[in-house]
DNA sequence: TATGAATGAGGATTCATTCAT
DNA sequence: GATGAATGAATCCTCATTCAT
């Protein structure tokens, strides 16, 4: 893993970019890797240079690409008797740090490559794992038993985490602070 | 258009079989139409007999084997005061008559092929509208500005649609009787 | 070779159009009999039932569809003493009766098939006797020697055999009476 | 566009080479590319590498092994008053600088490919301007007028153009010098 | 005669990968 | 590191031909 960053962009660099794309654009399977030298303007023998197979492009990319942040169970924020505004906080604060490219591509390839999926069932587990912490904290107590605390979690996490291809479908934008109001509304 | 249905299975469909099979588990880019042809126990020059190119393959699966019933406005039921009870029921009659293997297929190739992508923005369109019919049937008069209802439609739909995908990657289900009752909750 | 002549064209008639059209288009190699059934609007089992092989198709056209007069050397007619009313009369009674389609056949097959090279070497020497022959009484006794004679007569033949390919290149024609006046003037 | 002439003949120069003997003996459409690379002893996928599409084989053979001089106006020579010799100087310095397979190829491909149509259009124009202004010189002043020229201009310039095919249509030459003697008679 | 499903060899082309330089 | 020619298996697809009905 070369980290040097000389000239307007190294080699290594211009192959992960050009693979993004297109692989966001047709899928890892469509995308050849001549495409994808002629794309980064390198030779072709270079990508094979630095991924000795194809497949590792796809895994670096997700390696370093798609960065989930894990927040320490103690570090999760909450306004205390406020889901609602917790709940927005937790949108607000997505641990996914990856591009719109990324993101197609974390969905598409988890289907059939086990370390993609992996990946993004690390971030489902990640988003999960905050909203029901945050909202443990905001409603102590007795109010709303467990399990229900752990359908809404599990419900806002499915539409922050699909709201993006559920846009793609339809064009229409389900807003996560409405959501978020719609959820503290069934806790409050 | 053969309809025959003799024996053990005709040709056209004992491919679609291998195809549905096939793509379903590695997608359709990686299914090689030899592999499909090997799997249907057909000589390979037959599948171009019966779909010329190997992207009508993918089409002829989604249209005669994703069938999405939309139900006109007028039949959709609710129970009248019971927003919960209603909302069940609509996931109970989800509109999308599919196999296992046809789903996985419908929502990976939706990314990348116009026609499939149609499909499920259509399944998704039905799913919200019912949603949100039976809810204003469930709920008349007053209660719940129509705004609400609209993001408790969405949320429901988002549920339902991505539901098997969320327990793919996490192997936790979410219930959607749960996410009924806790909606029903936000609008009661 | 049956000759039945029942309907608006009995289907190996249609079969022997299309081929035709088709072949002159695109040249025999590049046909498919597949495409001759559709263009004749049978079904392609049928083009087999006819002509078993594909080879025949053409061998058919040929045949049937090019038909090279031959003139009993004692029918050659000449204007006796005017050479250039005599070649003209040979070039408006060419011995080739076929269509523009298959005279483009004839010459673009000749090459790679012998049966139509045959057809094609047996039409020059035809136009070849004829000229020979009838300048042959157009010029009687001993104005221009035989040699010449033969020249004379090779050269309105291949004329004659290569003006519409030449037209085909260039656009210009080259008009046959004008060079049988300039043979003429060479033997007056 | 890699020069190098190198020990037995670089990869790309075989592979022109095969095509060039197959294409003049079978015609393109009739030659496979995996008959090529046999013939070149290449393997199959490296004529792919220079010649991306089998008809770039074609285009390339045509423009790399069809050469065509264009002699300027003024470079035209002629023997004045002597039409004949004039006529022969033009036959001898044909243009067309191509072995007979190119020849061959360059026919029988011009009737369906239009990049080759045109290289055998631009041999015909060109002989023709050569023989035109040719006889113009060795005639200067009033004998002949500019039609007849014309005319004998193009059917020597057909006779030189076809002569090789007519030879193989019936084995019979047609003497260029004689063809120029006659028509200088015709002139004189 | 007519029909169109069936067959499998062969076609052009793509592709990941190797390797000598 | 860099380069692009080389490799050959695999891919999608075409095709002449057969054959049961």
């Amino acid at each position: 893993m070369p980290v040097t960053q000389n000239g307007p962009a190294d080699a290594r660099t211009r192959i992960l970019d050009a693979a993004e794309a297109l692989f966001a654009t047709s899928g890892y399977d469509a995308t050849s890797t001549a495409l994808v030298a002629r794309r980064a303007e390198v030779p072709k023998g270079l990508i094979f240079h630095y991924f000795p197979q194809k497949i590792e492009l796809l895994v670096a990319l997700i390696e370093e690409r798609v960065l989930i942040e894990v927040m320490p169970e103690e570090a999760v924020e909450a306004v205390p008797g406020d889901p609602a505004r917790t709940l927005s906080r937790v949108a607000r604060r997505f641990p996914l740090h990856a591009s719109p490219a990324m993101r197609r591509i974390l969905f598409r390839e988890a289907d059939t490559h086990t370390s993609v999926r992996d990946r993004l069932g690390r971030l489902n587990g990640e988003v999960f794992r905050r909203a029901r912490r945050a909202l443990e904290l905001a409603l102590p107590g007795a109010r709303g038993d467990a399990a229900r605390l752990e359908v809404a979690a599990g419900t806002f996490a499915a539409v922050l985490l699909y709201q993006e291809n559920l846009s793609q479908l339809t064009g229409e934008r389900l807003d996560p602070d409405a959501v978020a109001d719609l959820i503290a509304r069934a806790l409050g």
